[in-house]
DNA sequence: GCTTGCTCTTGACAAAAATCAAGAAGTTTA
DNA sequence: TAAACTTCTTGATTTTTGTCAAGAGCAAGC
């Protein structure tokens, strides 16, 4: 079983039979350290899935960059309010690293509802997955210090320290680089 | 049309003969000022539309209590990974004014499937709307001051500062009611 | 090997926001 | 109506976080 169907069955459950189904329709991709898979207005026809490297989802306000989430090995990268809604990509899409995805583009993503019985009902499932997790994010930006949401991470995946710009994971946990710098420091020494 | 058929047609799009269908299942429930409609830790086997009066889903972390969001008219109010997932509620769910909502238990509502094609499509296109929502209120606090995220606020719906007691705005905005008392001040005078 | 960039850290300072405490204003209750 | 609550505001102060500026440490490329 490939890396990529293992995560299938974990995230939707799906037999042995379907899950190569879904997964032939997958395609590798190679992206180059700083290269876009989707760009901020663009159309995002495709949805990815990590292999290996590191892919940012930014976006740019006011001269500033923000890193909405950073994917590593076993995350799913898409715009979901372009592939799903036909609307312009709100978020750009980067390689930190050179990576290695899987790819799938609309076209063929809709056939897999014609292959997979209830593949609607698994997406739903999927998607309020999702949904859940941002509850908790948004929680942890209305009860917690920067400190606790910088322990949180760093508990949650230490390796994401050392594989990552600290300038990004700074501006994830909605703070400057600066402050994450001290954070370290002050949690460590 | 009712109220509640109005919404649901808005969000979901569905025909007028199917509207009054969906809408059938939906029981009008009144819930006192200070009632729960669900407790955390609880089951959350209903799905509830808010026809008048003010909800807040909240979440009481180490003596305080989080404000996760506001329900006013027209929204709807479920703990989802609940609702969906089974799992134990994680949200209080609580009527801050006296409320008429129309509520539709889980039993009744997987019935929903069996009356409507492609039932399953639209739930899944509405829950990741309220997905993109959340990304934009993550986006918010990685982005904004306290005095931004309070102005935008403001600017989205004006009422709610006269109808909802600031201390659960303050929460919700992640500030304390102190803080957001001095805003208000600082940006009218 | 030596620039040239990048990234991260550190320091000094400023601004933002939280905390603590007190009091004003408005509601509810007896 | 008065007392008891609750909510909101305000002031003083502390803590947290951001900003600006400089320099250290590395890695890539010439």
């Amino acid at each position: 079983m490939t890396e990529l169907e293992k995560y299938i069955q974990t995230y939707f459950g799906v037999s042995n039979d379907e899950l190569s189904k879904i997964s032939a329709f997958f395609k590798p991709v190679s992206l180059k350290k700083g290269a876009y898979f989707l760009k901020k207005g663009m159309h995002a026809d495709r949805l990815g899935f990590v292999q290996s490297g590191i892919i940012r989802e930014f976006v740019s306000i006011e001269d500033k960059e923000i890193t909405k989430w950073i994917s590593t090995k076993g995350y799913f990268v898409v715009d979901l309010s372009s592939f799903v809604f036909k609307q312009t990509a709100r978020w750009n899409i980067q390689a930190l690293t050179d990576c290695e995805l899987y790819v799938i583009d609309n076209s063929d993503y809709l056939k897999i509802g014609q292959v997979i019985p209830h593949w609607t009902e698994l997406e739903k499932l999927f998607i309020a997955k999702c949904f859940t997790v941002l509850e908790d994010r948004i929680i942890q930006h209305l009860s917690m210090t920067a400190e606790e949401r910088y322990l949180a991470l760093f508990s949650f995946n230490k390796d994401l320290f050392n594989q990552v710009p600290l300038q990004y994971l700074a501006s994830m946990l909605g703070m400057t680089p600066e402050t994450l710098s001290r954070l370290r420091k002050k949690t460590v020494g």
